[in-house]
RNA sequence: GGGUAGGUGCCCGAGUGGUUAAAGGGAACAGACUGUAAAUCUGUCAUCUUCGGAUUACGAUGGUUCGAAUCCAUCCCUGCCCA
């Protein structure tokens, strides 16, 4: 890594940043001290996801630049819901629930952020918010914000056709706030996160260069994207979680590998940290070479979440079903018991969860998209029968690239 | 509070008494082609099924009718206008 480049430098090569409130002033910044910076998490789910990681990935860069990261969890603003970008009201969520997912954000982020002695900080929004007084807020911070620009904010531009409740309303608010209060008690300076918290964020830098009379900054990364402008990460079954029981290593692994070429060089950027030379290496492969360059993107961003343990698993579980390796012990696995013998193969795998019902499994053997050892499932009636079953197991593949492992206990 | 327009399948959106499990589009899935890519073409896309059908669905609950997503009543929710 080169240690003489300034951060901010990297991460724009690296085709992080989209939007910043004053590239040079932040550019300078980070050469001149050392800058306490912060992105905020709201815990709408038990578990990060890519997008997420995206942060984690900034932060990281940051951190290793010799910054402080706060990773602010939400556990007040996610009693309210961010109305960004959103057509939908968000459904409201427990305070237990908030709680746990907040516990959940924070065991994950520990992978990539190193919070020893306090070289980041874990804090949760909910400890200033939850005890603020409405009418003492009001006369705080309240007259500092234009209902007027707040209207013309983009982040609400789809629900002011579809409606907007106060209450959602005041998202920005309790986010500006919460800068406000980081700058007061970390000397916070900057706020990072997602293109599409530009509006909030800046809300929170206007408020603090007005009451406080003292610069702040705001940076948002690009969306990530594929070419094509839809979001990324987005697997069948929702979004591509960090934790391994809501997505599998090996369907990890398998997302990357997959990614569209167009999307491989910016993956790398992104989400790995290999030298950028070795990005625009592998990225510049044509063809059925730049496999290759999404092996090393599959390989790496799952080190970077799971472990290199877990990813190395997930490689070779890969490359026995596709490459015709031998391991095969690390393919998604179901079980079935002695006395499944004898029962449709549908009915297993729809007990299983291979498919979502057993119409879809009658659907997917129609369209000739499951097999047995290789070998096509032509009757929706065929029955799991002893002789399947190799060494006690046996491969069944639906589609074109989804194994699964029946192993008999 | 008054007026008015609405609430349809994963999403958008047609449909105003039977032939509607519900047009069309998007997303998604499968097949062909490939490089575990993209594009393209074809098919599928509520659940269960002994493949004959059966069941559950059009904001909620009741009602009218042989029959309702479609008509009536009440309620809930949303937009817009007025207060």
């Amino acid at each position: 890594m080169n240690f003489l480049a300034n951060v901010f430098d990297v991460l724009k090569e690296r085709g992080f940043i989209a939007q910043c409130t004053n590239e040079d002033e932040v550019r300078e910044m980070f050469d001149k001290e050392k800058v306490t910076f912060y992105i905020g998490f709201d815990p709408t789910a038990d578990s990060l996801h890519v997008g997420h990681f995206l942060g984690l990935m900034a932060m990281a860069h940051l951190q290793r630049a010799g910054h402080r990261p706060i990773c602010l969890v939400g556990g007040g603003t996610g009693t309210v819901g961010d109305p960004s970008g959103k057509t939908d009201m968000r459904k409201m969520l427990t305070d237990e629930l908030i709680e746990h997912n907040c516990n959940c954000f924070k065991k994950q982020m520990e992978r990539f952020i190193d919070f020893r002695e306090g070289r980041a900080l874990m804090l949760n929004n909910g400890d200033w918010l939850r005890a603020l007084n409405y009418v003492n807020l009001l006369r705080e911070v309240g007259s500092h914000f234009s209902v007027n620009r707040m209207l013309a904010a983009e982040c609400y531009k789809q629900r002011m056709e579809h409606g907007l409740t106060f209450l959602e309303f005041n998202y920005m608010v309790m986010q500006a706030y919460d800068f406000m209060e980081l700058n007061h008690r970390y000397d916070c300076k900057l706020q990072m996160g997602g293109d599409d918290q530009w509006s909030n964020i800046i809300a929170g830098v206007e408020l603090i260069r007005r009451k406080e009379s003292k610069p702040a900054y705001g940076l948002t990364f690009t969306l990530l994207t594929k070419s094509d402008g839809k979001k990324m990460g987005k697997t069948e079954s929702g979004a591509l979680w960090l934790d391994p029981d809501k997505t599998s290593v090996y369907d990890f692994y398998q997302y990357w590998r997959n990614v569209d070429d167009a999307d491989v060089g910016k993956c790398l950027a992104l989400l790995t940290f290999l030298p950028m030379d070795e990005v625009r290496r592998l990225s510049a492969y044509k063809d059925a070479k730049i496999n290759e360059a999404k092996t090393v993107l599959a390989y790496e961003v799952t080190k970077l979440v799971h472990g290199e343990a877990e990813a190395q698993e997930a490689k070779s579980a890969a490359e026995a079903l596709f490459g015709g390796g031998a391991d095969s012990e690390h393919v998604p696995t179901i079980h079935a018991a002695q006395s499944d013998i004898g029962m449709k193969l549908i009915d297993l795998l729809a007990r299983e969860g291979v498919f979502a019902s057993k119409s879809e499994g009658r659907r997917l053997v129609q369209q000739n998209g499951v097999s047995v050892n290789d070998a096509r499932v032509v009757d929706a009636e065929r029955v799991l029968q002893a002789m399947d079953f190799k060494d006690g197991a046996a491969l069944v593949k639906k589609g074109k690239k989804k194994y699964y492992r029946i192993l008999l206990v």
